[in-house]
DNA sequence: CGCCTTTATGCAACTTGTTGCACAACCGCT
DNA sequence: AGCGGTTGTGCAACAAGTTGCATAAAGGCG
């Protein structure tokens, strides 16, 4: 239940296309809430029929035309009613965590080489975000919204900064223990 | 491609029935992975017959009787080439942190005492897995597979330390100024 | 015995997310 | 005009996960 509600944010924010969309998804809104393209325009079609949005009138209404959508006031109503309503977190799934716990039972070959890869790419991400901090969130340009959006990045940010901090002591144990399969 | 893999692990670690198997992946397995009971009768149907476990055979082999499951070679083949194999980190999709960001532009009504339930969920699910690592990882009994599974267990706990410090601010931030919607 | 609860397995329908591809307009180039 | 790249929208098929319910054996109890 959450894409429609993304994609309302993300319109609120900004009115935009699909495509529009779709790299703001690849870019800030990711940091959060990822999605492709064709999740994205299916998605549109439903909020544009439900009357939660609309897309705005244009010359040439075609195929391959570029087509902009702006939320309705009951897409807001219907986002505000989502936003406070109660909501569990979800089940924790994650495959990396998996994968350890396999090793642990068939062997830690190649386990090293795929940490060392994962702890790059949190790094090269941490430094993403930490760019977007410093560009976006100067000191002391604080409206309401600027808090809430800061506060959102720094999620993002620490939880780089967990992976980070998580992958190194894994590469410990494991390079610490010959590094050889156990099997 | 994970769920499979999942249970292969579960099953290496211990042979079980599909039912010991949902409570095994709801207890010390649902750190890292969760599933219901219905996805793991269907994938358990699925690894039978593509041979990567077999039923032990039982007296009674109908509904309703337990039926316990123990993997085979190709089974134990297919998790290690897995586990091995590069695999990026999934894309971001929190829902609470979308939540946040939608409070920022239709109001924060409704959030503190959400984030307040969170933060209370986060804290009793900490406590749990220091309760286990208390149990199952005393200092110096260090096999390998403890070694890996203790750095498994840390990861769960590092994250729910991770929520629970974020949401600590989060309250810090939505309680500081004012309380009332922004819209 | 008949009834209820617990243990145990499983189907069917649905929702959400992914992958691969098709189609169409526009732009610059030669 | 014809070609190729970019921008833009979209379908169809599939894979993964969720929800609700059906079925059946076993054990306890009056």
């Amino acid at each position: 239940m959450s894409l429609p509600h993304a994609i309302l944010t993300a319109l609120l924010e900004k009115p935009s296309s699909g495509l529009e969309l779709t790299r703001r998804f690849d870019k800030s809104f990711g940091f959060f809430w990822s999605a492709t393209h064709q999740q994205i325009y299916r998605e549109l079609g439903k909020l544009e029929q439900s009357g939660a949005i609309r897309a705005l009138p244009s010359e040439t209404p075609a195929r391959g035309q570029k087509k902009e959508y702006e939320v309705l006031p009951a897409g807001q109503a219907e986002l505000a009613a989502w936003a406070s309503a109660g909501q569990d977190p979800r089940a924790m799934r994650d495959p990396l965590l998996l994968r350890v716990r396999a090793a642990a039972v068939v062997g830690t070959a190649g386990l090293p080489a795929e940490l060392r890869r994962h702890l790059a790419l949190h790094e090269r991400q941490l430094e993403l975000y930490e760019g977007i901090e410093r560009r976006d969130f100067p000191p002391e340009r604080d409206s309401e919204q600027d808090r809430l959006r800061h506060l959102v990045l720094r999620g993002g940010i620490e939880l780089e900064t967990f992976w980070i901090r998580w992958l190194t002591q894994a590469l410990e144990t494991v390079d610490g223990e010959s590094g050889t399969g156990a099997e």
